[in-house]
DNA sequence: CGAGAGTCCTGATCTGGATCAAGGATCCGG
DNA sequence: CCGGATCCTTGATCCAGATCAGGACTCTCG
């Protein structure tokens, strides 16, 4: 196993700590474990499950689902390759949130003690994940303040953007891309309803800032787009 | 200066990690500076100043403000005794929000590098900092997803659960309080106006949920109170 | 190739909370 | 004690987005 080492791996630039020795990225290479493929649908894990591990995905992506407290289940954010899942449970011991692959996902795995006692000898390690925890919780912050003061179409405004910039961050296209997620998604995602994302779709593609097929996307206009996004700060995940 | 220690301090139960050995309570507190009050109005920190510690309150109580991109100011959360206040710093290398005092409030210092150096040596440290900050972001998660979902009662509901578990979790009466905010910044933080709270309240006054005259608060049926609020996971900060 | 199930779009109506407007209450400095 | 400002409450109206209801398109599987 581990035939393909964080050495030699493309997202290493994202998912590693800056300027690490190469004997420190051995280190931490020889902690993380790489599984088989998850299939579309597939839990990674779910809300409640015992916390052992840190998901770093590496290609395809996670949606993760809240189960709100009526029982009703709300689209809590997603994840792309180059970035991690489960930190919530670090506090919670639990999970806090299901993780659910939307295509044919890969993740390595961290398990966290190993890495908290890894952290302590490498201190770029320990500051990569401040930082990393730091970044999700502002993000959050950031998605709190869109929900309560933004409407419909700079929500959606906000999530194409950001969908963009983590492109972009990829080396991928920041103009055109297919999204793994359904309308139903981004619109539990966003506080809406289909609908009424369906219609601000329509709305935005009158103005000229976005062609939308299904889910393959084309932002003709980044610059408009990321006035109505407002350069908000990255309010996704 | 450093005359009231952490060692004989009435929140070192909330502040303090657990079970650390007297010896490196002394460390922590070496490190640790306690500067004179903030008087109600003052700024601890703004917005985008550059981020070099955490603050710990210990007596009064912070209004954390965020500009939304639209030039206006919404309320981000609150920072009670015996909680921290700029853990978003730490990613963006400058402060996310500002901080303001509601009241005549005391913080403790805690200058990041020093404690990061520190978190090397005491394993319970660092492992206390991985707490506070998933502890932090799954908050923002369940405040984003109350956003999204909850009516208005329903949020007014669990802000007021949320603050009754905090005044409990110091000791104190989780049934009778006083608010440190205005209606206004209640307002601003559940995305509703105040026009919306002021109502809400009378109708929770009229189902016997809550009494509430001007910033005292009587909670008579704190049962009640929590089913509406529906278990929700504290969605508050 | 055709039936069934998703997913996406569109139209008509309804409603919770925003907005606008105006009184009271409370607090402060002079 | 009074004048002004701020905060809180209450009432009347309005609107963005929810809800309800179809219809079209795309998959998949038999």
């Amino acid at each position: 196993m581990n035939h393909l080492k964080c050495h030699n791996c493309a997202l290493a630039a994202l998912c590693m700590p800056h300027s690490v020795p190469a004997a420190d990225v051995d280190r931490i290479e020889a902690v993380v474990e790489r599984g088989r493929p998850l299939q579309s649908g597939d839990y990674l894990f779910r809300d409640g499950d015992a916390f052992h591990s840190l998901y770093m995905v590496s290609s395809g992506a996670l949606r993760l689902i809240s189960l709100a407290d009526d029982g009703e289940q709300r689209v809590a954010g997603f994840v792309l390759p180059g970035e991690m899942a489960g930190l919530g449970g670090i506090a919670a011991k639990s999970y806090t949130n299901s993780a659910q692959a939307l295509d044919t996902t890969m993740v390595c795995r961290l398990p966290f003690s190993r890495m908290e006692d890894l952290c302590r000898e490498l201190p770029g390690l320990q500051h990569y994940f401040f930082e990393a925890l730091s970044r999700d919780l502002v993000q959050g912050q950031s998605l709190s303040m869109m929900l309560s003061c933004r409407a419909a179409e700079e929500r959606l405004a906000v999530f194409l953007w950001g969908i963009s910039v983590r492109q972009g961050r990829r080396g991928l296209s920041t103009t055109r891309f297919r999204l793994p997620m359904s309308r139903m998604d981004i619109a539990s995602y966003l506080g809406l309803t289909p609908e009424t994302v369906s219609r601000v779709i329509q709305q935005m593609r009158g103005k000229g800032l976005v062609e939308i097929d299904g889910r393959e996307v084309h932002l003709p206009d980044l610059t408009g787009l990321t006035d109505l996004a407002g350069a908000a700060s990255e309010a996704t995940a």
